[in-house]
DNA sequence: GCATAACCGAGACGGTACGTCTAGTCTTCGA
DNA sequence: TCGAAGACTAGACGTACCGTCTCGGTTATGC
C-alpha cells in the first residue's frame, strides 16, 4: 500500500524480504498491547529485530506505519451473496462482529476514530475503510432492491450505519465487560440485529 | 468521580474554586483542537492560566485529566418520556446524534475506545458511560413493554447497541467527510433510524 | 543580623521564642548533610517543626537564611593575647584549624566562596567574615610591631592570607582524605605553620 | 577522566566531535556568569547549540558536567624548574595566583569545596586536583632537598597547604573587594608569600 | 471581656528546572 | 545500495522546589 511496487532492479543490497511483514506484525502487536499512547517506533523496530531507519525507509511516520499495519490485516471483509437480503445482512453482521472482535479489526476501529478527529492529518485510511465498507452494503441493498425485497426510499447509508454501529458497539461492550461471546452467541446476535432492522426496510411487512 | 468529595475541612489554603473547571475546559478544548497527540499538559496549564503543579495536584497524569475532562461534559444525556416508544427513541437518537457531533461527546467516544483497549488501565470511565447510557434505553424499553408497545423477547442490549451504533457511525461519517448536518437533516436521520428498527421490536407489525 | 532587634512591642501574638534558633540549627544541619544543592527550605521547615511561612517571615530567601545560619555559629573566633607574636599566631592557627574542621566553620567557608562568586548577590556576609577575621591578625601584628617583634614592612594582609589559607587548605585535605586529625596532630600542625612563616616576618633572623 | 577512552569503533553514528568541547565551554561560561544556582542544563545545551539529551548522553547529571567542565580547564598548572627553591616557589605562587584569579581556576576551587562536603558524592575530581597539585610542591621540595637548600624535617604538605592557601585566600579577597590586581601587584604578592615562608623552610637562616 | 492584630501550621498556588523518554533525522560501518 | 546501530535536535513528560498566598487557629495587647 505504501512501498510502491518498483521491480527493485537496482544495484546494491536488496531489501530484506521478511522485514516488511515482520514490522507490520510488530506494529500491530505493540498497538494492541499498549494502545496509542504506548506505541513507540523504537519498540516496534526492536520487536521486529530491525533498525529504526529501516522502518522510516518504508513509512514516513508513525501514523503511516500504524495505518498500514492495520490496513494490512484489517480489510478482510469478503462480500457475500446468499441470494436473500436477510441472508446477506446476517452474513455481513456476522462478519462485522467477528471483525471488530479480533485485534486487527479493533485496531482499525480505533484508528478510524483517531484519524477522524484530527483535521490537519490525512484521514486517508479512515476514508478508505469507510468507502470499502460502505460499498459492501450498497451492493447488498442494490441487489435486494432489484429482487424487490427492499423498499427504494430507504437511505442506504442509514442501513450501513445501523449495522456497522450495532456490531461496533457490541464489540465495545464485550471489551468493556471483559467478556468474549461464544460462536453461538455471536450468531444469535447477528440474527437479532438483522431481525430488528429487516422489517423496517423490507417491502413486505411482517417478514423475518 | 473526580477527586473524592472530601469536605476539604483541613488546614492550609483551600484549592482555588474555579481552577478545577477551568482546567477541565482547557483540556477539552486542547483535545478537541489538537487530538491526542498534540495534547500537552503544559498547554492545558497555560490555557487555564494555572501552574503545571496545580494540574498534577488534582490529576495523577494526562489520561486521568483527559478522562475526567470528558466525563465532566460527556454525560449530559437527559432522559425523556414522550409517552410513546417511537417518540422516546426518536428523541434519544436525536440527543445521541447531537451528542456525538459535539466536541465533548466525540471526545468521550474516542476515550471510550482508547480506555477499552488497554487492560492495565482502568476503564472506569468507559464502564460508567456504558452503564449510564445503557440504563437510558433500558428505561425506555421497560416503559414501552408496560404499555404493550414492545415485544418482551427483544434483547434490550441489542436495541441499545443498534441506536447508539447508528448515531456513532453517523457522526463518524460526518467527520470523515468533513460535513456538518443541518438541524433538519439531523432530525430526519433520527426519524429514519427509529423507523428502521421500530417495526422489528414493536408488537404491532406495520406500525411506524 | 537580619531580624532587626525591634522591641516587638506591638499588639498581636509575639513570635515563638525558640523558633528562630531551631530554624537556624535545622538549616545548618541540612546544609551540612546535603550541601547547597540538596538544601531545601521545605526540609528546613519540616526539620524545625515549623511552617514555611514562619521561615519566610524572618528571612527573605534561602541565601539569607543560610547566611544567617552560618553566621550565627560561624564567627566564634576569640581574639587572644599571649604576649608574644609566636604565641598569638600559634593560638590563632589552632583556632582556625579547629574552626574550619567543625561543621559551622566549614559551612561558613563554603558560603564565603559561594557568595563571593555571584556578583549580583550581596556578599555582605562574606565581607563581614573577611573583615572580622582580617582585623584579628591586624591586631596581633600591630601588637607585635609595637613590641618590636615584627618588621614593619610586612604587608599584614599577606600574613592573614597565609595563615588563614594554610588552615583552610589543611581542613580541605582532611575532608578530601576522610581523615580527622587528633588534637596532638592539630597542635603540631599549628606550630609548623607558624614556624614556617615566623622567620619570614620577624625582626630577628633565626628565631623560632 | 571524562567518558572513558573507548575507541568508539562500533557501528552507528559517531559522536559529534566538537560537541564535547562546546558543551564544556558553555558550561563553564554559564557557571561563570550565573553561579551554581542559575546554572541550567537547558541553558548550557542551548548555548552549546545542542539538544539536552546529547548532554545527558555524556554526563549523568549537572554535577558531573560541571565537575568535568572545570576539570577540563582547571588543571593547567605546569611544573617549573628554575634551578632554585626560591625561584620555583615564586613561579608556583605566581601560577596559583593567576590560576585562582581566572574563571576556571576559581570555579575549580568552588567545586572542590562543594564536592569535599558531600560524602555520598564522589569527590573524585577534588581528590584528583588535590593529588596533582600536591605532587607539584613535592617535586619542588625534593629537588631543593637534593640541592641542600631545604631542611629535611619540614613536612611537605604544610608547605603545599601554606602556598596554596595563601594564593587561594588572596583570590578570595580580590573577589570580595571586587578588585583586580595588576600584573605587578600579583608578582609582588607572589614574592611576598615566598619571602615569608622561605626562611622558615630553608637550611640557611637569613636567606631571601 | 472582648475586639484587634500579629503570629503560627498547613498546604495550594504560578513558575521553572530537573532528568527521562520519544519522534524523526542523520551519519557511520558492514553486508 | 541497503540495513543495523546509534547519536543527533526538539520538546513533552511527571517530579521537586522556590517564594507567595490564603486558610483556620492561637496568643498576646489594648480598649
Amino acid at each position: 500500500m505504501t512501498t510502491g511496487e518498483g521491480p527493485r532492479r537496482g544495484r546494491g543490497r536488496p531489501r530484506t524480504p521478511g522485514a516488511e511483514e515482520r514490522i507490520l506484525d510488530a506494529a500491530l502487536a505493540e498497538y494492541g498491547e499498549h494502545g496509542w499512547s504506548g506505541f513507540t517506533m523504537d519498540a516496534v523496530a526492536r520487536r521486529a529485530g530491525v533498525g529504526k531507519s529501516t522502518v522510516y525507509l518504508r513509512w514516513s511516520d508513525k501514523d503511516a506505519l500504524l495505518t498500514d499495519a492495520v490496513a494490512s490485516h484489517g480489510l478482510e471483509l469478503t462480500a457475500v451473496d446468499t441470494g436473500s437480503l436477510a441472508g446477506d445482512l446476517t452474513q455481513l453482521a456476522l462478519n462485522l462482529l467477528r471483525h471488530f472482535h479480533g485485534a486487527a479489526g479493533w485496531a482499525a476501529l480505533r484508528i478510524t476514530f483517531d484519524t477522524a478527529s484530527v483535521d490537519d492529518r490525512l484521514g486517508d485510511f479512515a476514508e478508505a475503510v469507510n468507502e470499502v465498507h460502505g460499498r459492501q452494503v450498497e451492493q447488498i441493498c442494490l441487489r435486494a432492491i432489484e429482487r424487490g425485497e427492499m423498499a427504494e426510499d430507504i437511505p442506504i447509508t442509514a442501513v450501513t450505519e445501523t449495522i456497522y454501529g450495532a456490531a461496533m458497539v457490541h464489540a465495545l461492550s464485550e471489551r468493556l465487560e471483559a467478556r468474549a461471546d461464544s460462536d453461538v452467541e455471536v450468531e444469535a446476535r447477528a440474527r437479532h440485529i438483522v431481525a430488528m432492522i429487516l422489517p423496517g426496510i423490507s417491502t413486505m411487512p411482517g417478514t423475518t
